[in-house]
This record gives structure tokens, C-alpha cells and sequence, in this order.
DNA sequence: TACAATTCGTTATTAATTTCACGATTTATT
DNA sequence: AATAAATCGTGAAATTAATAACGAATTGTA
């Protein structure tokens, strides 16, 4: 039994969504060169990605979009739900709280954090915004799984621990310096001006 | 002679950020096992990875911040700053245009476009707001080398097109929905959903 | 000065990932 | 029915990346 690489789930999740949005534009076939055109792979990529979930190919055809899709979400999420809870309403914060992707019926950002008085049990898009005093009693209770660092970096590690103490398992922290968790929990770092400094050095080559 | 692999690159981006850190509390020396801590990386990966750049450590004591820093930026940024352009100024839009890091000696986020008539000609953090159909010329004329997409998708792609007319040979892509370029444009797409749903899967394992 | 301890630098090894090559399957066509 | 064309699936080869092993250099200490 071959274990499946962590490299083939992050291009399965770009599979998936581009097979949203052919079957929004009601393609119910597709190939896996222009799978691969579409998410920036190759056509061999593609096929050998696919075929660690099973053979839904036809040959001389391709794939079927639906089918393909579901297979790939099933596999990924199971029948899982991801609950989100964000931590910090900036500028940021909103733009995440206004993200259409992250109220689907795969994944929902369920509560927003913050610590200024003025913001708290206000409602973005649906999301209501509570104290960071309630957070560990909230998220328990919701049940989240993923959170979000949103606040400036001085309040990081601060916010992180609350993260832990709360039990989630993951977390994407948008602020410029790393945290430090205990190794059971992963944490994604995006740090805006690596990627760009990363795009310059690709551009130089 | 050996080619630097753009891994190497991407990790000398998070040394080049935690050296910054470490000079700003006064610490002249480091070794690689430290490195690696702050970094998430291997004591020996830090090594290999800093051999590269040729021979800056010494044995017994480790590396001098101040002087590792010097060698890692000026191999990858040589003397050059980076001049960024930003589309796109609603939350995240702002959110990048308070990123502190936008703003050093290396990294300059010299200007902002948006077709909101009530946004064009203000400021935010030093940065000044022109409407879009001005880009092209602007962009040419600030030598801009790296764009933001922090637009909706609806329009995306027609920002994407704009860069590629200006000249831009890097783009990072916030909207979630690929954009076609030509080939010597690289696009970096950073899309939170997947961020998220890659975390998730992380944790699953 | 000799010896131990520490940390870098580098070659060799192993592991992971991608690409290649090609057989198998299906559909269309003559 | 035979042949051609298109596309999947996959084992093998090639490439790239990470890890291990260890020598070399430096400092501290007896």
C-alpha cells in the first residue's frame, strides 16, 4: 500500500477546484492535459496524482468531472467539514471574514476573535465577532479545527497559545514571525514579503 | 559549479528574516542548529544550504549575523531593491499596504491602483492610490518589477493582462481563480481556502 | 602543548518527486 | 472487422532534495 504524498493532496486540492468550476460551466468531461494546463501541471502529473485514488479514468475520453471531483473531496475530507476560527479583525481579518471560499459547504469560518471593544458581537458576513476572553470556551464548543493569526505580530505567540489551549490542530499565521507550539500542532507560515522576495529570485533567474 | 536549488532560495529568505530579528537583539553570533530552530528547518540543512553561498562560518563558534546576512541578501538581491505595484484596495488590499514588511530598505511598495473613484489620490502608509487606467504608464515609469492581484476574481484577469502590458515579470496572485499570463511571467497564487484545506489534510495524517 | 569539545563544510547515502516510456483501453473510421 | 487515434494507468529511469556520516578547524583546558 502506497502512502499518498503530501505534494499530490495540495495539487488535488487545486484538481478539485477547478473541477468546481468546469461543472459550473457545465463541462462534464475533462482530460488531464487540460486539468493539467488549467492548474499549472503536466498531463503525466495529473494521471499519476489521480491514480493514487483509484482508476476513474476513461481512456480515450478522460475524466468525468463530477465523479472525479467527488472522488478526490471524498478521499480529502472524508465526509469532514473544516470549522475556521480567526483571530484578529484588521484589514486583514475582514478580507478573510469577506472571502467567499471559506463559506462553502466543505469548509465554514465559524467565529471571529478580537480584542477591541468596538468590534466585538458586531457581525461580518455572517460571522460574529466575540472577546478573545471566550475564546478557548468558544472553539471547544464549535468544535474548529483550523484558526488564523491575524494580529500583529507582537500579539502572535499570545494568540497561538490560546489556539493550543483550545485544542486546534492547525494553524496559518499570517504574521511576520514564527510561533512556537508544541509539535502535535502544524503551523502554515505566510509571510507576504518572503513570497514576494521568493517571486523576485524566480523572476532572476 | 553548482546551481542553487530555489528550496535553498526560498529557506535563505526565512534566514535572511530571522538573522534581521537576531541583529535587532543584539546578537553577533549563531550557530546552524539555532538557525534551524527558528527557521523549522535541520541544523544540517542550514549548513548545506548556507554553503552555497560560499564559506562564512567559523568552526566552533558558528556565523556572524551581521556578516551571514550580508552574504545571503547580496546573493539573492545582489544591490537591488524590489518595487512592488498593489491592485486593489479594499481590506486585504490595505491590510498589505500596513505590512510592515513592504516597506524596508530592500522592498519597496511603491504604488497602489484602484478604480474606486473615492480611493484614487489618498494615501495609506506613505503609499498614494492612482486610478487604474494610469497603471500602465506608472508602472513603467517607477520600474515596478513584482504586482499584487488583491482584486475580486471578476477582475482578475484583466489586472493580470495590465501587469503583463506594463512589464511585470512577477505576479502574486490573491484572488482565487488562476490567470493566464505568458510564460515568462511567474505567477504565484496564494488562495486561503486551499491554505486551509492543506492544513487540514496535514492534520488528518 | 596535548587533548577534548564544538561546530562548520562536504561527500556519500537515502528518500522523495518528477518525468519518461509504453502498454492497455476505448471510440471513431474505413 | 481491422486500423487508427486518443487518453488513461503505471513501472522504470532520472532528477531533485533531505539526511547521515565524518573530516577539518577552532577554542578552551589540563
Amino acid at each position: 500500500m502506497k502512502t499518498i504524498s503530501p505534494k499530490t493532496i495540495d495539487r488535488a486540492l487545486l484538481y478539485i477546484r477547478a473541477l468546481e468550476n468546469l461543472l459550473k460551466k457545465k463541462r462534464d468531461k475533462i482530460s488531464s492535459s487540460e486539468l493539467a494546463d488549467i492548474t499549472g501541471s503536466s498531463d503525466v502529473q495529473v494521471r499519476k496524482d489521480i491514480s493514487f485514488f483509484g482508476k476513474v479514468g476513461i481512456p480515450r475520453i478522460g475524466y468525468e468531472t463530477k465523479k472525479l471531483k467527488d472522488v478526490l473531496e471524498n478521499f480529502i475530507l472524508q465526509d469532514n467539514i473544516v470549522h475556521i476560527a480567526l483571530f484578529g479583525v484588521g484589514n486583514l481579518g475582514k478580507a478573510i471574514l469577506k472571502y467567499p471560499g471559506f463559506q462553502t459547504d466543505k469548509i465554514k469560518l465559524v467565529a471571529a476573535f478580537d480584542k477591541a471593544k468596538n468590534k466585538v458581537l458586531k457581525e461580518v458576513n455572517g460571522v460574529k465577532i466575540y472577546p478573545v476572553e471566550q475564546s478557548v470556551r468558544l472553539i471547544k464548543k464549535v468544535h474548529a479545527e483550523i484558526g488564523i493569526i491575524a494580529v500583529p505580530s507582537e500579539n502572535s505567540q499570545e494568540v497561538a497559545d490560546i489556539m493550543v489551549n483550545s485544542g486546534l490542530k492547525g494553524i496559518v499565521n499570517f504574521a511576520p514571525n514564527r510561533v512556537s507550539v508544541p509539535k502535535n500542532v502544524y503551523v502554515k507560515d505566510i509571510d507576504f514579503s518572503i513570497e514576494i522576495f521568493s517571486i523576485f529570485s524566480h523572476t532572476q533567474l
